[in-house]
DNA sequence: TAGTGGTCTAGACCACGTC
DNA sequence: ACGTGGTCTAGACCACTAA
């Protein structure tokens, strides 16, 4: 059974997404919204917290909560969102091909990165992704083998996340992000449709499963005019 | 009076900081944290829920909530944060120097970003930021004047956001951002230390006050090797 | 003054992990 | 069986906004 305040949070989202309710609005009251549910004011007041930090209303003591503009173009780099999931809301064509797959010990480098033993099997995994036909991101991953062994290339060019949540049952929980600009290697070049550019936008990322577990590194590189990150940040003080 | 969560929250945030709890070990349990705190569980919950947020903890059901390792370099540009709060983090030098601060109209353009009436008196304020004696970062600013009416060049110079909050007690609340990698233009090569550089970061942000005024819009320009990005996400499925 | 959201409480029951 | 976190409740009091 969905759990009160998700399926509450669900509905109301849904009403703001198709504009049953436009930006600028006021939302029904808490103890409205908790009649309607027919739950307590706690329940509704966890529904709209949640609506609040995905920047869908602002809330407003003594007055009530606001419906916001919503974006035109949800693009959620930030949060935590496989290439798959994203290219599903995007309207361009993409495509994906395995550059390699291949089963390692862990050494060195990549020990350091993945914090694992020296000699812990890992896969290394390497993918090129086309936008309306040109190669313009090159992601390189390492993964711990035993938690997912039995990778294949069909899977990594589908979505490894899909095949890991749904298939093996595991719950990536959360990640570390790193993104900076660096100068594209003689490989980069090799790989992706460079034009005159020099440089590309790296993506850094360590994820992570619920029982902590440092599951993946990812370097994503990104051809500087295909790269774009969209952000709804609340200010903490 | 400081709420109760909030007070928590402060302590567990400083315990972990300064490892007096260490990374990997578990934080006491809710009972037992609302028992030291004297207070209701919920309460402790709301303190974990923050730290959960944060990448302090990571709460495992039928175990407790572990304490997660600490990014060594904090720059948390998601998030809310001014360039002033950004330096004290940062070893280096910083130096903030005004290039223009003009009263205007909003026209055309300005008017579209700012979502205001024609003919609205605005703030346009330039700025050029020095770390370690290079010109690496250019900001251009739009405000809306009526509501930080007496700005001057030594405030745009300080923080704008320490005057918006503690002189003027204006409440920033929360943004929308957007980044992307843009061709230099000459008037950004005059500006800044370029060296062979021929793109920057650009980061757009629409910063918004606790009543959803659309009060600020910032265009910020960063040196692609000075330009870094760390952030901490959870998944949301 | 009435209605709104913000905080806090004491207690209940459930789901999960460990022993 | 026990302790952990996850969800939900019914009610209290406070702070703020608006009429």
């Amino acid at each position: 059974m969905e759990k009160k305040f998700q399926a509450i949070y669900d509905v109301l989202a849904k009403e703001i997404q198709t504009e049953k309710i436009r930006a600028g609005q006021l939302l029904p009251s808490e103890n409205e919204l908790t009649e309607r549910f027919a739950t307590s004011r706690e329940t509704v007041r966890k529904a709209l917290q949640l609506l609040s930090q995905n920047g869908y209303i602002q809330k407003l003591q003594g007055k009530g909560s606001i419906v916001l503009e919503q974006d035109k173009l949800p693009l959620p780099v930030s949060g935590l969102t496989s290439f798959k999931e994203l290219a599903r809301s995007m309207s361009q064509k993409v495509e994906t091909s395995v550059i390699e797959l291949s089963s390692k010990e862990a050494h060195g480098c990549n020990q350091q990165v993945l914090q694992c033993e020296e000699g812990t099997p890992i896969w290394e995994l390497q993918r090129m992704r086309k936008l309306d036909g040109e190669a313009v991101i090159y992601d390189k991953d390492l993964l711990l083998k035993k938690l997912a062994p039995g990778l294949t290339k069909e899977i990594a060019a589908d979505s490894i996340y899909d095949y890991l949540e749904q298939e093996l049952g595991l719950s990536i929980s959360y990640a570390r992000k790193e993104v900076v600009v660096e100068e594209a290697d003689a490989k980069d070049k090799e790989i992706l449709d460079m034009g005159s550019y020099q440089q590309l936008v790296v993506v850094r990322s360590a994820v992570y499963l619920e029982d902590t577990t440092l599951f993946q590194y990812t370097e994503s590189k990104h051809r500087p005019d295909k790269f774009r990150f969209v952000d709804f940040a609340r200010r903490t003080k």
